[in-house]
DNA sequence: CTGTTAGCGCTTTCAG
DNA sequence: CTGAAAGCGCTAACAG
């Protein structure tokens, strides 16, 4: 490992001067720098991380915990997050909090005590992480006071409802996957609150319930909405299972705008979150707050997308099929 | 921060002895062990990362690099990894070639200047990582010799090619998604080797070729076999748009077991890989390399899984539709 | 404009 | 069994 004082000694000057003229301090004469560069890179010297973190007190790496790397969207935001990260010259150390809040503030620990400058987090469910000795930026959901940046659950959930109410329907039910997720809340919430009176909707929770969901369909229901579109993909199977036919007989639409969403036929009408924009706030966050500087704009809501596909279409007229 | 400087005054002893206390190294006391390390929990003392690795030369963090964090298998995978690196108290930093030769490299280059102590490379199709100066992992595919783990792409082609012959299928297309991906041919050459001369196979690549799929299933094939899941829940799409009931009329094959694969209707017949072991077996290559001890077992296979579900069936005689 | 000195927190000889 | 000293690579403070 070729050292800043080795090309102190090969220009003849001191390991001082080098660290000034290649981080740009000013301070030394052009020509020197050039020199100082000239050498620095025919020696191939690369800076050490180490030593400059010990000198300074930072590591240059941030942690990101997610509460199961599992999670669908876990690449897309680990993606965003690293490509915008690189771009400022830090680093992302992951950690997996693997759907336990007891493993996600020891997560949380283990990525302090490597020295991250900061943390991002996208918390368990129902496990809101303690306050971390570094700067930290929560993804969450907006109706959390003490999230940093999110999708905009309930927003969406108005979105994909007014379409559905748009398109005529009257009866729907809707079928969210966990109860304890405030996340999916929001983003049922958010359906209700838009359909309000006008609408009879219903709402059924996860595995346990599908049955009564296709009871639901059989007494009418023309559409069904789901909190995930791996969900949907779940009720297109017990439609059709049960003769009913998407989206002739029952519209149906997901949420988060998987890949699956597009394989599947008929392609699925669901919500996409801007997660590029997500994570680029929420770096963004903890980088000014390792600034010294406040958080610009806490508890920000990115807007989500509709995404109309063939899942969804205006209620056919159907027989009763109960007495 | 509180450093091994204050634990010795306050204990009264030189640094250096709290430092063998604290890391174990012997020659001290066993009760002043007791006494340095009750002080040191009661300081709150949390070792300088920075500090030791300046020292040590070493980080205690591992790069992982993916083609593409997007990538079905990088969330099964970077789970595993970090639960089994941080059990030896090693972080994993994320690097993301962004589906391009290019990032890749350079990817690999910000980690390696980071000073990771170690890398584990899935590599991008078509572009095996240049050699790199710290312990290197690859998981790619078993056919490529410089190749460190994988899963037994081949081996799970022979596996499920098996499951159809079984069954008793004499004609079945096989749909690859990328020609330029080595472990997607392997799969497919893993199909054809079991069939060789007793079963019709022919194969297809990509979207653009779904359509002479369904041509050829007109014609009379009874299975598709594809290389991922996605791919197959969008045959399966294309299938049931064009009047072909799965599996009743035509048997069908995924590859990775992703969470869809069990969700879509008819829940697919697929492939899973043994994620766990191979990031395990990974992990220990590279910290064995660190040690300075040689790979264990370059190379290495890990077996996969037949997971038969309801997308495949006996072939049902059929009528030509062409005449 | 450049150099010297000092020290970040830790471990590792080498003496005591 | 314990301590003193040195140094990992870098930068900030203070001379010159």
């Amino acid at each position: 490992m070729v050292s800043i004082k080795e090309i102190a000694k090969e220009v003849g000057v001191s390991p001082a001067t080098v660290s000034n003229a290649l981080t740009g301090k000013g301070r030394v004469s052009s020509q020197m720098i050039d020199r100082i560069q000239a050498v620095a890179k025919e020696l191939g010297y690369r800076p050490s991380l180490a030593g400059r973190a010990l000198q300074r007190g930072q590591t240059g790496i941030l942690g990101l915990v997610m509460p199961d790397l599992t999670n669908p969207l876990f690449p897309r935001i680990a993606q965003q997050l690293s490509i915008a990260a690189d771009a400022q010259g830090l680093g992302i150390l992951i950690g997996d909090s693997r759907g336990n809040p007891d493993e996600q503030s020891q997560a949380l620990h283990r990525l302090v005590d490597r020295g991250v400058d900061g943390l991002l987090v996208v918390p368990q469910m129902g496990a809101f992480p303690e306050p971390q000795p570094v700067p930290t930026a929560i993804i969450h959901t907006a109706s959390d006071p003490r999230n940093s940046v999110s999708g905009d659950h309930a927003g969406g959930g108005s979105l994909i409802a007014r379409h559905i109410a748009g398109l005529g329907h009257k009866r729907v039910v809707i079928l969210g996957g966990d109860r304890v997720s405030e996340v999916q809340q929001d983003r049922i919430a958010g359906m209700v609150q838009e359909f309000a009176t006008s609408v009879e909707t219903r709402v059924l929770w996860g595995e346990d319930e599908l049955s009564d969901l296709i009871t639901a369909v059989s007494d009418g229901a023309t559409a069904v909405m789901t909190t995930s579109d791996l969900l949907a993909l779940r009720v297109l199977s017990h439609l059709t299972r049960s003769g009913f036919s998407v989206p002739r007989d029952v519209s149906l639409t997901g949420y988060d705008d998987l890949p699956l969403a597009w394989a599947m036929h008929p392609a699925l009408t669901t919500i996409a979150q801007d997660v590029p924009q997500i994570a680029t706030r929420a770096l963004e966050i903890v980088t000014s707050l390792i600034n010294g500087n406040s958080a610009p704009s806490q508890g920000e809501m990115v807007p989500m997308r509709l995404v109309i596909r063939q899942s969804t279409s205006k209620p056919n007229p159907r027989q009763e099929s109960n007495p």
